[in-house]
DNA sequence: TAAACATGATGCCTTCCGGGTATCACTCGA
DNA sequence: TCGAGTGATACCCGGAAGGCATCATGTTTA
């Protein structure tokens, strides 16, 4: 088995991509931490940095684990806190997860409204997509979740906060910008297209799949996060479907042009939580945010 | 900061209720199983257990960080094994480059080969042009190709995939369909042509040129994707030569005539690699495909 | 083209942490 | 009141981890 000092060389030198860097950082000296190193991959069975005398390299393995390693650290971080909460009796801790786009939107109101309401609740936030969301959740490391469907009934309430329109993202000064009508498939014949990833983003993917029939010839980008989408469209990259909410950001040189589509509205946001969570400050939000009667 | 043998000693006393067996499950001696769990105690800054000389019991702040070490403990487990997994190739994610030529043809059956032998890999399609997909194995945004030479045998590794005869695509009804013989050079002096990219196709540029000698005057179009030539061809915009596998497109209007050429299926497809790639899921898939020995 | 430089690995020494044994302190029941 | 049971403490020892010096090797520079 490893430690936590080794998980913690391991990120750093996997930030860094240098041992004597990663080792002033930890405040040690670089050979030990070479050695640290060493045991942690004979402990995992098998190599997570490429190096040779010039450079250091992460390997697939070691992409994979530097998440785990993440993962632990940040658990490892928090458990003292959450168990020094409790100690001192400020019992309640809502530990929430939420998309980037429900940043933009829902997210402010209702922690304001679980502040006003249950001003001794403690709240964790952090920004997930939905499928990770989902594992939280599972895992209980999470006690609510604002994300997409699709997600398993059985184990998960929900509570539909909102539905709204795809809009299209498009530069500044970009010609379809000038067109008074709703865009349609027809516009985007030769557009450069950025595009959701089918497995990050699955549920976008299949939205824009369902609504218009992509020419897969022209996604020129595959990408997960709705600010990623924003960011390469400001820079040009092409064109991207987003949520309404996008235009909330603020980003400078997009604009947001609405589209002809047959649905209303199509796109979801939950709040959802694990039917058997038995986090008392949980069951105490959903009632005031009345999500959940009684 | 804890430890993982602390929380291997917290979660035995937790579950046993009794230092003694719970010394006895982990191999050691009491004494020091005593002092590991007041070290945690410590580090978490919380009492986890209330022992007084007859019996062991958990605190409110104990029950929680039980889960949280039992969470830890189990991500702690399982990161080396998916490590280990996608060290071995057996999972990771494969990204994959073909022309669009090569997606109505191979990829089909390659893609199955590779989910049939390896499930656990996730892989990533793009469809791009050779240059693009060269740039891509390059910089290592891409893992495998299916594009056409010429390439650096230098940096790139290759198989090749087949090699097929280049058709003259024309419009139905147009007047050489008539012949019952194979096109000459001669039946192409007057015909309006759509040509490749010189730049952006130059494979076919090249084949096309040593083949027929061009009258330049007669292209019409210069284009660089088959769809968009066979496309062209079924509006009427004149001739093109494409590779035979545009005959399994299905474009309606248009019809594939054989060619009188010197050399037998001239272009070529084959799959690239870089030579220093590390992807382990690579080097799997291509031992699985029969590209490379063992 | 050789010398200086950069960088990760190794060898060796020392310190300190963690485990073991022996024992203490306290409680409870006979 | 004494013995049994249980967790805590004292003390010792071996090994692990860190530091320093140095090596091996590849790159840059003069």
């Amino acid at each position: 088995m490893f430690t936590f000092d080794q998980l913690a060389g391991f990120i750093a030198v996997a930030e860094e991509l240098h041992f004597g860097r990663a080792a002033e950082r930890l405040n040690m000296t670089q050979p030990p931490l070479s050695r640290q190193i060493q045991k942690l991959e004979k402990a995992v069975g098998a190599e997570l940095l490429e190096r040779d005398n010039r450079k250091v390299e992460l390997t697939a393995a070691g992409r994979a684990f530097l998440d785990e390693a993440r993962r632990l650290m940040a658990l490892a971080d928090r458990a003292p806190i959450t168990a020094r909460r409790i100690a001192s009796g400020r019992s309640g801790l809502l530990r929430i997860g939420f998309t980037a786009a429900s940043g933009f939107s829902i997210l402010g109101p209702l922690l304001e409204e679980i502040a006003a309401t249950l001003p001794d609740v403690d709240i964790d936030l952090q920004e997930l997509v939905t499928g990770e969301q989902i594992d939280g959740l599972q895992s209980g490391e999470l006690d609510l979740g604002l994300a997409r469907p699709p997600f398993d009934n059985e184990v998960f309430d929900s509570h539909l906060l909102y539905r709204e329109a795809m809009v299209l993202a498009v530069p500044s000064g970009h010609a379809l910008a000038g067109l008074t009508r709703d865009i349609t498939e027809e516009d985007l014949r030769d557009e450069p297209l950025i595009m959701h990833s089918s497995t990050q983003a699955r549920y976008f993917y299949d939205l824009v799949v369902r609504m218009i029939s992509i020419q897969h010839a022209n996604v020129v980008h595959t990408v997960s996060q709705i600010l990623t989408m924003v960011s390469l469209v400001a820079a040009k990259r092409g064109v991207a479907f987003v949520p309404h909410s996008a235009t909330l950001l603020g980003v400078h040189g997009v604009e947001f042009l609405p589209l002809q589509s047959s649905v209303n509205d199509p796109v979801e946001l939950h709040a959802i939580w694990n039917r058997s969570s038995t986090n008392p400050a949980l069951g105490r939000a959903l009632r005031s945010l009345e999500f959940q009667e009684n």
